[in-house]
DNA sequence: TCCTTTTGAGTTATCGATAACAAAAAGTCG
DNA sequence: CGACTTTTTGTTATCGATAACTCAAAAGGA
């Protein structure tokens, strides 16, 4: 039984009061600096609260003053190196401000995050993070258009309708590698993606690299499989399968950096030269891209800024305030070592 | 103004009760399956609550009934390959069963730390998961020991005394690593570090690692940075200034593998020969482990499992019952690879 | 000195749910 | 058919804080 848990009492706001001899209003007031309060009975409060060991309770805090300190963010994993950091982006600008944030992982799945999106917005959090570029139900969509606070999205360029946008262009970057490629006189392209049916934004990037390609009469081979995860292990198991097929192939383009360095592993492993007999691309994706050396060209975006940048769009819209968020997070090329 | 916020009244249990002809209290046992209803009223009220497009106010839901869905996790930074790993874990078992994590990040700074515990917790968690390996401040330890509800460690070995500890063993992934470089004959050892002095584990797995060199009568070459961090950068700029001084460095052992990567990288591009010329080891830390060859020689430990170990005994504690946790959260050595 | 203003502290109602118990309706049975 | 269960529904109090207001005391002004 959980008795142990129930029978300690926690020591509540008039506990605090009644040991400062003041009304529970006066220690609140205190509490919160808010209100004039006489120098004595302020440091009688503080010292009662600090004696108690005193940690107000939020949950009543907000309810009863209809306002809470939570921004909700829903994300598809925060186990990946881009979202990892646009977490901590948005942490960084939000926990000084005395907000709290609270995580949602969809997984890529549309019940799942529409069930994810139910839950936090349970919470009454202040203000909300959420990532596009997934297919979102459209009980979900509802309920976060009527949802009476701030709903910034990030990620996917495209505006679905909410308080704010903030995102790179995945078309941009899926153009950058192809252009690269053609510069480098590549003949044979290919692409390998996974989940692609569920992560819009990396159908856009391999949409815009195909166009590009195409564009300049070449053909590319493409391989996606939607029954794998977007990791390092479906980059080696595609390649090699790939590769089996077409031996002449001599640029490759991942759904992300992880495939790509499961690729690029795959490839050395076996004997291929990256870049020189084969090229290998990617997506902005691990947290070594400036200090490690790689063959691998990858497409780099500000992570942390985006997530700095949405945080103040959304402590913005909380308070009411207009903002101008930057409109810059372009994708900039990163060229792979050679040597 | 925020009115647009307050001006939009949120649809409480009180609406749907009214919708579906019942009382609040009747709507409440509906949407929560306690209690008898007929079946018809139920129909009745999940009818009025969808149409209504209903959220429960969680705040009011835990306020009231004393117990929350939240269970409160505290680690130094989820923008970390292994951290973030630990939290999925913890996710994975945690949110089918109802609850919510809340994620607090120190960045291994102890008053940092203390104040967001001071802030997880109140948001009346129904338990807690916290890192250990960090100082923690005198007033933190007091408040979570005295604090009423379930709290497991993970992470850092040592017991804090808290309601359960799952934690591979650092001092023998330190011990691991010494071992194979003696066995590979390695004459002179290096050790690379940074925020050691924040870092407890590392500081313990250096700790053994040195101990058994010194056993052998090897002595190290030992460098640490207190002010750098803990990422690929300050590991080639440690292994760089280190190789000047010593050239004939043989081993480098370095505070984790993001640091590793950093130094192989440096040393690649300085045509130092791994591991023939230099082994360089680290410790578990990229998602790659698996599936991308590198030249690092690596320990690893199952951090999604250990996460999810630490869930089950939060959940098994919150619940009143006891739980048994895994013993063998062990250290494995996985070498590079040479080719 | 008396009246007005300012300041400091307290009162009451409320936020949106649930616990605990009470009442009403429906079902059982001799 | 009425007393007795059992099932279903409703009432009241409460969780721990804050909003909005009131009231008393102190300060200021003429």
């Amino acid at each position: 039984m959980d008795q142990s848990i129930s029978d300690l009492k926690r020591t509540t706001l008039a506990d605090v009061a009644a040991r400062a001899g003041v009304s529970k209003m006066t220690a609140s007031k205190v509490l919160r600096g808010t209100g004039s309060i006489s120098a004595q009975t302020r440091e009688r409060v503080r010292a009662a609260a600090r004696d108690l060991s005193y940690v107000p309770n939020r949950l009543a805090g907000s309810l009863s003053s209809n306002r809470s300190h939570i921004v909700a963010v829903v994300l598809p994993s925060i186990n990946d190196a881009v979202f990892g950091d646009v977490v901590s982006g948005i942490n960084a600008v939000i926990r000084p401000e005395g907000y709290l944030t609270f995580i949602g992982e969809s997984h890529f799945d549309t019940d799942l995050e529409d069930e994810i999106i139910q839950t936090v917005l349970s919470l009454q959090p202040a203000g909300m993070i959420v990532t596009g570029g997934i297919r979102r139900s459209e009980r979900a969509s509802q309920l976060l258009k009527s949802w009476p606070c701030p709903i910034i999205q990030i990620w996917d360029e495209q505006d679905a309708g909410y308080d704010g946008n903030i995102a790179p262009s995945h078309a941009d970057a899926g153009r950058m590698i192809a252009q690269h490629f053609i510069e480098k006189g590549v003949r044979k392209p290919a692409y390998i993606g996974a989940e692609l049916k569920k992560d819009l934004c990396a159908a856009r990037r391999r949409e815009a690299f195909k166009e590009v390609l195409t564009g300049v009469g070449l053909e590319l081979i493409d391989c996606t499989d939607e029954d794998m995860p977007r990791q390092a292990g479906s980059g080696s198991k595609l390649i090699q399968d790939l590769m089996r097929q077409h031996p002449d192939i001599d640029a490759l383009y991942c759904l992300n950096d992880a495939m790509a360095l499961g690729a690029l592993s795959w490839l050395h492993g076996a004997g291929f030269a990256v870049p020189d007999q084969i090229a290998v691309a990617g997506f902005n994706g691990t947290s070594f891209e400036h200090s490690v050396r790689t063959r691998l060209t990858t497409v780099h975006i500000e992570r942390h800024a985006l997530g700095q940048e949405a945080a103040r769009a959304v402590l913005a819209s909380i308070r009411g305030e207009v903002f101008a968020p930057r409109e810059d997070f372009v994708a900039t090329l990163v060229q792979g070592n050679t040597t």
